[in-house]
RNA sequence: GGGCCUGUAGCUCAAUUGGUUAGAGCAGAGCGCUCAUAACGCUUUGGUUGGGGGUUCGAGUCCCUCCGGGCCUACCA
């Protein structure tokens, strides 16, 4: 039993993600502490919304409404959502708490007095219309490179030129598209990075046995050029967490905010406090979590995002604990996943382009979504994602090979023998060797699982589904009953226990299915520590009922009205 | 421009880090079964591992080069 801190990257507050997003992070760290628990451990899984950064402010007004109003109430929609695709979540935070609010702004005191914070002055495009500071990329113009039209301040989309904003001919705002621009003085705080950059690198140089995408980031951004370079990490916004140095004011820094990817990072830290306060506990329920002087230091910590988070958690967060010089928790392994493409280009939430979370639950329950996308995760490139692709997965491996088998053995169960468990008869060479047979594969499951080989993982288990129909064809107890009833009784009892076996290990992918298994079986199941045992767990004479097929097929016709529904708007 | 990742069967992916004859699933073909969601099982056809060159007893794996796809490049998050 060890104790394993999660975290799934935060998503940001400005919209319902797509299951590009989903699967990125969210999705495989639910399979993660969902196993972990499943094997006994004790598991803290966390989450938040990002609430943070100019993008929420904009679509808040672009809502009509409060930012604080927007994000609460988008809080609402991710929070539902999240419980819709039953992301297990032991809480699910927000990166405005107050919690968060205090520790970012100790971190920052922490940081200064360590002196790794410095005041810079810098200039910046000022909107007068907008009457707000517009990062660069919200500045359009055309490029002086290609001539095209829309380049942002950036970077030109068209010749792919690095920018800067006041390259850019006949400037305005992407906001609203005012030519009111001016550069304006504005300080900012820089976290020096640069002093921290040795011993980062050499703590990356320790994770061996990271995945390359992530190391490979890592090095990039610590050596490429003149090396790791100084953040800032202030603002000149309304929404965020006001810049204090602890809980004292910061002289010369009034009205400004910490950015967003300062704060986000520590909401993984205040959001435990979150959880803890909810549940009316002591800090030291958090902190024995997060704190290596106060019970962490036996805390194993994972992380899982996608590859754009990987910058901000191998150095940025990583330069902001050490750089606090107290005893917080560093991760311990990062799991990174690349990009998910919706049929042959990128999804897009500006051309309603691919499946976004909310549309996926209302075509199909969680299950069918959590299996695809897991088992086509995106761990060593980009995957894509296609109706045919999915329809096929959906339907040969939920419906046919496990949904068909658990109907298959109720079903003449209950016409051969009733709803119990059929009595007589005993186990045979034949269930001995399942049982062998299961032992090797839930083995290699496991691996993979504590591995986070997650694609892997899921071929395994499909593998151990098919066993199941593999011993029935073999075992063909509707042949056998005619002959040895008692002998087709067990045949049937091994089946029966192999359903609920089933649901216990299938459950971190598809928890509803597993659910609906063992309610179908009468029976709780925990992980089968012990195969044999775990064969034998339903008793002769155990009643049990013929649940409803747990997996519908997914139809040609249904499979092209999707594509054509959710193939975009232009 | 620079860096990183990637290219294996019609499709989606493996290949114990240089080791025998490159394997699975889906799709295709044949056979079997009839309990089951027209489901299941068995057998089987598909490969010049993107092209070319090199190192090695041996290369999908290492090196060079060319071609294709993707990502990042620090003020979106």
């Amino acid at each position: 039993m060890a104790r394993i801190l999660i975290t799934s990257a935060i998503p940001y507050i400005n919209g319902i993600k797509h299951l590009g997003n989903l699967v990125g992070s969210q999705l495989p760290a639910d399979l993660y502490a969902r196993y972990c628990r499943a094997r006994g451990h004790e598991v803290l899984f966390l989450c938040a919304t990002d609430e943070h950064g100019t993008p929420a402010e904009l679509a808040a007004a672009k809502a009509g409404k409060p930012v604080a109003e927007y994000c609460a109430e988008m809080w609402e929609v991710q929070k539902g959502l999240s419980d819709g695709f039953r992301l297990s979540f032991d809480k699910f935070g927000r990166s405005s708490s107050p919690q968060n609010h205090a520790l970012t702004q100790h971190f920052a005191g922490r940081l200064a007095e360590a002196g790794l914070i410095e005041e810079r002055t810098e200039r910046q495009v000022y909107s007068n219309a907008d009457g707000r500071f517009l990062p660069d990329r919200y500045i359009e113009g055309t490029c002086p490179n290609c001539g095209y039209e829309r380049a942002r301040g950036d970077q030109c989309e068209n010749c792919t030129k690095q920018l800067d904003p006041t390259d850019l001919i006949e400037p305005r705002s992407a906001i609203s598209g005012s030519t009111d621009l001016e550069v304006r003085e504005t300080k900012h705080l820089y976290l020096k990075q640069r002093s921290l950059r040795g011993e980062l690198s050499a703590w990356i140089d320790g994770k061996a046995d990271w995945p390359v995408l992530t190391t490979s980031i890592a090095r990039k951004w610590l050596n490429d050029g003149d090396g790791l370079q100084d953040r800032g990490i202030t603002r000149d916004l309304d929404w965020g967490i006001p810049v204090r140095k602890g809980t004292e004011p910061w002289p010369g820094m009034e009205g400004k905010v910490f950015y967003v990817w300062f704060d986000a990072p520590i909401e993984y830290i205040a959001c435990a406090k979150e959880w803890s306060d909810a549940n009316g506990e002591p800090d030291a329920a958090w902190e024995r979590w997060w704190r290596t002087d106060k019970g962490a230091d036996d805390v194993r910590y994972v992380q899982f995002m996608g590859k754009d988070n990987v910058p901000f958690h191998t150095l940025s967060f990583p330069a902001t604990i050490i750089g606090s010089g107290e005893p917080w928790k560093l991760v311990d392994y990062i799991k990174s996943f690349n990009y998910l493409n919706y049929d042959g280009g990128q999804f897009s939430t500006s051309q309603g382009r691919g499946v976004f979370m909310d549309q996926a639950l209302e075509v199909l329950p969680a299950d069918y979504w959590r299996w695809w996308l897991l088992s086509h995760a995106p761990e060593s490139s980009d995957s894509e994602f296609t109706w045919e692709n999915f329809q096929a997965s959906a339907n040969k491996d939920l419906a046919d090979v496990l949904g068909n088998f658990v109907s298959r053995v109720t079903k003449f169960c209950r016409s051969k023998f009733g709803e119990a468990v059929p009595e007589g008869g005993a186990y045979d060479a034949p269930e001995a060797a399942v049982i062998a047979a299961l032992e090797e594969r839930l083995e290699s499951y496991q691996r993979h699982m504590e591995a986070i080989e997650v694609r892997k993982a899921a071929t395994e288990l499909r593998a151990i589904w098919v066993i199941g129909n593999e011993y029935l064809q073999e075992a063909a107890p509707w042949a056998v009953f005619k002959t040895d009833p008692a002998r087709a009784a067990a045949i049937v009892r091994f089946s029966l226990n192999l359903i609920r076996f089933y649901a216990a290990i299938s459950a971190p992918f598809i928890p509803d299915a597993a659910a609906a298994m063992l309610e179908a079986m009468g029976s709780e199941a925990g992980w089968p520590e012990d195969v044999n045992a775990a064969l034998e767990a339903l008793p002769e004479g155990h009643g049990f009922t013929v649940p409803e097929n747990l997996f519908r097929k997914i139809s040609d016709e249904e499979r092209a009205d999707w594509a054509a529904r959710f193939a975009g708007t232009r």
